[in-house]
DNA sequence: GCGACAG
DNA sequence: ATCTTGTCGC
């Protein structure tokens, strides 16, 4: 049936086409084959508009001592951020998980609107999950869950920021670009470890703004058949330290509406310090947060 | 058959 | 992802 057409684009309640969802209880296979129609509906090039230097966040929130306020207000400009009402709103999405305590796994989704650099607004859900973890159907998992978050969430993403792949996979259709075509909203996808692919470079101990095309291989089934395999993503130095203990790269790659090289442009300019962009960085404190409260309850 | 594998 | 204290280094 036609979803409502009073929904804003970009609403989890509006989704064009359900049979794209990521129902748990198809087979394996038929998850798969939705994977490939996916990616065929994906778009890995640029349709989205969003300057990265507009949502570029300059100061790392203070995670210290809580969760930062959301507040819809604008700050008083004494720093690049103060809240810009018309800046496009950046959402990070990230999960906890609690035990199965009762017999059932449930998940913890956590959705973190940003305006300008400042947080705007806060949803949660928790759902059972039916799956476990599976390299390459996260989004099988996880979907769900997410969508959920998304749907508690009022604000508009104009950009989601998932926490996995979304080109970098076996069948070029991660968790990053499953949502952003299931709600059409620009997506890009952050992996703390690769997938699949190769990168062009070593990527052992690079220094912070470093960054390399990651090609597709083997193991990615649409790879060209010709030699020229297709940049997927890029592994991308966040932050460093002057000496001591080395960091590993982020593996980022488009999800949907984003080409690979905005892609990295985007997350380098959301990230403030800390080898998670901010939207990712929060997302995850607040995700760990509403599970404490559910653990406690 | 072996290896590799986001969260 | 999750189970978890101290500890090395700037």
């Amino acid at each position: 049936m036609a979803p409502p057409a009073d929904l804003p684009q970009g609403h989890p309640d509006n989704i064009e086409r359900p049979e794209l969802l990521p129902d748990p209880s198809l087979s394996r296979a038929e998850m798969e084959s939705l994977q490939r129609e996916l990616a065929a509906t994906a778009t890995f090039a640029d349709d989205h508009g969003i300057d990265p230097a507009v949502v570029a966040i300059d100061e790392p929130a203070d995670l210290t001592d809580g969760l930062p306020d959301a507040r819809q207000e604008t700050l008083p400009g004494t720093h690049p951020n103060t809240g810009d009402p018309d800046a496009p709103v950046v959402v990070g999405i990230d999960q906890a998980f609690l035990t199965p305590d009762d017999g059932e796994d449930r998940a913890v989704s956590a959705a973190v609107a940003i305006r300008d650099g400042v947080v705007i607004e806060y949803a949660s859900a928790i759902t059972p999950l039916s799956i476990p973890y599976i390299p390459g159907l996260l989004a099988f998992r996880e979907g769900e869950p997410i969508l959920a978050a998304l749907d508690a969430l009022d604000a508009e993403p104009d950009l989601l920021v998932c926490d996995g792949s979304g080109r970098i996979h076996f069948r070029e259709a991660g968790i990053a670009t499953h949502v952003g075509v299931l709600l059409d909203v620009p997506s890009v996808g952050v992996a703390k470890s690769l997938l699949c692919g190769v990168p062009d470079e070593s990527t052992d101990e690079r220094p912070a703004g470093w960054r390399t095309p990651i090609r597709a291989d083997g193991s990615v089934e649409t790879a060209g058949s010709a030699g020229d395999a297709p940049v997927i993503g890029h592994a991308f130095q966040s932050r460093q330290y002057p000496n001591s203990r080395r960091v590993n790269p982020l593996y980022v790659s488009p999800g949907h509406r984003v080409s690979p090289a905005t892609t990295v442009e985007l997350v380098e300019a959301l990230c403030a310090g800390y080898k998670l962009p901010e939207p990712t960085r929060i997302a995850d404190a607040y995700a760990d947060a509403v599970k404490r409260d559910a653990v406690r309850a």
